[in-house]
DNA sequence: CGCGATGGTGAATCACGTG
DNA sequence: TCACGTGATTCACCATCGC
């Protein structure tokens, strides 16, 4: 599906990812010039993240004033001015066709954006094929009121996150965003406050950059969807947000940047910058990325003993483990996932969880699941 | 500016408006068969709003599972489904430029969508000339979970509100707004639950429709930008939930429906529903205009006593007026809209007509919104 | 009548590797 | 490309029922 006909990247087994970039990618660079220029000096599929945040296009009639008269420093930077839809879309289409060259099978797209360019930006995406997974909004705490009370504050921005194509393995550390989120899942709505204080960069004491983003924004993005070691692609790299944040989670980063003055505030930036260490780095990891263990290795090696009766939470089934790590259920048998999904009559079962079993603890006997084993085999086999 | 070159609807002075709409418009009508078709059927500039939640194109998998091995009952309606994008796009564009014939040149555009349709949406109601007042983000405060721990939680849905042209005198009830949000300006961040409950409309035990919009959503559009008497058309009318908050809030409303199910669920759910009453309606309205009355004014002024028991409609919380204007309860203090919204568990709640008091009338005691106080110190200050 | 346990459900683009 | 086996995965709210 797709107006425009796209390669459509197709579903690939994930590439071993390795901390190791490969050699001809500037690492740690700000690429100077016009992003799409800057971008095709890269080579295909090589970046695993782009975030960009590009010009909004923001159409603001006139300056505006607050109520006691002083002007608001509004977006009238030379490089926000488009002359119309089709220029915008142009100039989205152009720079979003490169990042998608650049970036590999299975990396995805960041953009933010606010209502003026974010419907732009996130049909011509899915015109080129990318696949939306979320659009995210970033509910700011402290935004802007509307001084004239003519409409709702505008208390949020946009995010689209994308794969390449609907059938990619993106990268999604689901626990450790539900860490970070008290053990809830983490929603398509953050609430972060905009950048200011001490992190929003001065020159002469005034801001550096009308439009810095926090970095608390980046630090989420990148804990989410990157590993250690990824490299990340900012197209419109402005003060370097994305480096800095980068280089603190160990991720690599590049930058495309027109302006020679925002290049030297990022790169100072960045220099300052320290990396977290190692331990720091550790999240969360999903029992997805575990090693797989057969039951029947269990039984092999004598963690769980042939005979041993297994039942569910409710002990509405009692069935008993074969010596090659079946179970047995009057005249029902199959394997752990396979007699708990026939018994309960479900599409399917975990039968690491379902199943459970009477273990001797330090008050009298204690139920525990059968995943309780795997872990403890996990533990003892560590290399 | 915009690609497609437009008639442009220029600003004019906002017309006096009635409460009689033309007399060749179908009101409290829901018109049969396509919308484009039906809206074919009205004269151009007749209507005050467009509210339109056209189907999503969700472009859904397999079936999904819940971690306990029931099923999701997703939205696989005939009516949500299109072969591409572009057949999409031209979907919208086709009502949407009917809508906007049917607008009146100072009306505005509602609509409401996900990730997967809101940017097409967006993007052609620029192309044809809308002009965009705010991206209005509906956080569900009760969203269904990702079953597969895949994604972030799709928390949230879109609406966009948009006027003819850049010059239009839109209709927004700025007071209205800040009053009913803890008198803070209205953000465009809302935190609503999900239509569930007794509101949710059942046939057979299941429900009507697989989308039905919670009322709060439509009382909140239709208080914040339109008067009494304001026609209101909704071309995807499904169950009528555009219709019954339109009667309940005295606008006049049109749909249009397809399915004949729907409009005979619909109809009946209408007949059901009560119109305010005049007194209601006429607070509502000058709110808008009136001048700001703290509650502690009314307090130092002696219109309420300090001390004075006020209570919520049905007397499940009994709190104190306290001399600074500030209520007490048990343990818990604010101001009328924060306690009031602290008790309830809502994201805000109206003070003014969520607190009662008991009043000597002329046949025994009678119980009274405090905003009824108001009125009479308003008239009483009046010049 | 209150309270806890239990079960149902909502606009959802919802797994992945092996053969 | 498809079929198949393994196995990872949920939050808020409401209705009903038992005590």
């Amino acid at each position: 599906m797709g107006v425009i006909e796209t390669t459509r990247m197709r579903a690939k087994a994930a590439p071993k990812r390795t901390e190791n970039a490969p050699a001809d990618l500037p690492l740690s660079t700000i690429l100077s010039g016009d992003c799409v220029e800057a971008m095709r000096s890269l080579p295909d599929n090589s970046v695993d993240m782009v975030f960009a945040d590009p010009p909004y296009n923001l159409q603001l009639g006139g300056d505006l004033n607050r109520p006691d008269g002083s002007q608001v420093d509004a977006v009238t930077d030379h490089w926000d001015q488009f002359d119309s839809f089709k220029i915008y879309d142009d100039f989205t289409r152009d720079w979003m066709t490169e990042a998608r060259r650049v970036l590999k099978p299975d990396g995805a797209l960041w953009v933010i954006g606010s209502y003026h360019n974010i419907f732009r930006v996130g049909s011509i995406l899915q015109d080129l094929g990318f696949w939306i997974l979320n659009d995210i909004v970033w509910r700011k705490s402290n935004p802007m009121p509307n001084f004239k009370g003519t409409r709702f504050t505008n208390a949020h921005e946009t995010l689209i996150w994308a794969s390449q194509g609907e059938k990619s393995k993106y990268q999604f550390n689901y626990r450790a965003m539900k860490t970070l989120n008290d053990e809830l899942q983490m929603r398509s709505d953050w609430v972060l406050p905009i950048c200011g204080g001490g992190e929003r960069l001065k020159h002469n004491g005034t801001k550096a950059h009308p439009t810095q983003k926090p970095e608390s924004l980046l630090y989420r993005v990148m804990l989410a969807t990157t590993e250690k070691g990824d490299v990340v692609l900012d197209p419109f790299f402005g003060t370097g947000t994305t480096g800095a944040v980068a280089k603190r989670l160990g991720r690599q980063w590049i930058g495309c940047e027109r302006e020679d003055f925002y290049r030297d505030v990022a790169m100072k930036r960045i220099e300052k910058e320290l990396p977290l260490d190692e331990s720091a780095l550790e999240t969360m990891q999903s029992k997805k990325n575990a090693p797989r263990v057969a039951f029947g290795a269990l039984v092999e090696n004598g963690y769980i003993k042939p005979g041993t009766e297994v039942f569910d939470k409710k002990r509405k089934w009692v069935a008993t483990v074969r010596a090659d790590g079946s179970l047995i259920y009057g005249k029902q048998m199959g394997s752990i996932h396979g007699l708990g999904k026939d018994l309960q009559g479900a599409p399917s079962c975990n039968g690491w969880t379902f199943w459970h079993f009477e273990q001797d603890g330090p008050g009298g006997p204690e139920v525990k699941p059968i995943d309780s084993v795997r872990q403890t085999y996990l533990l003892a086999t560590e290399d």
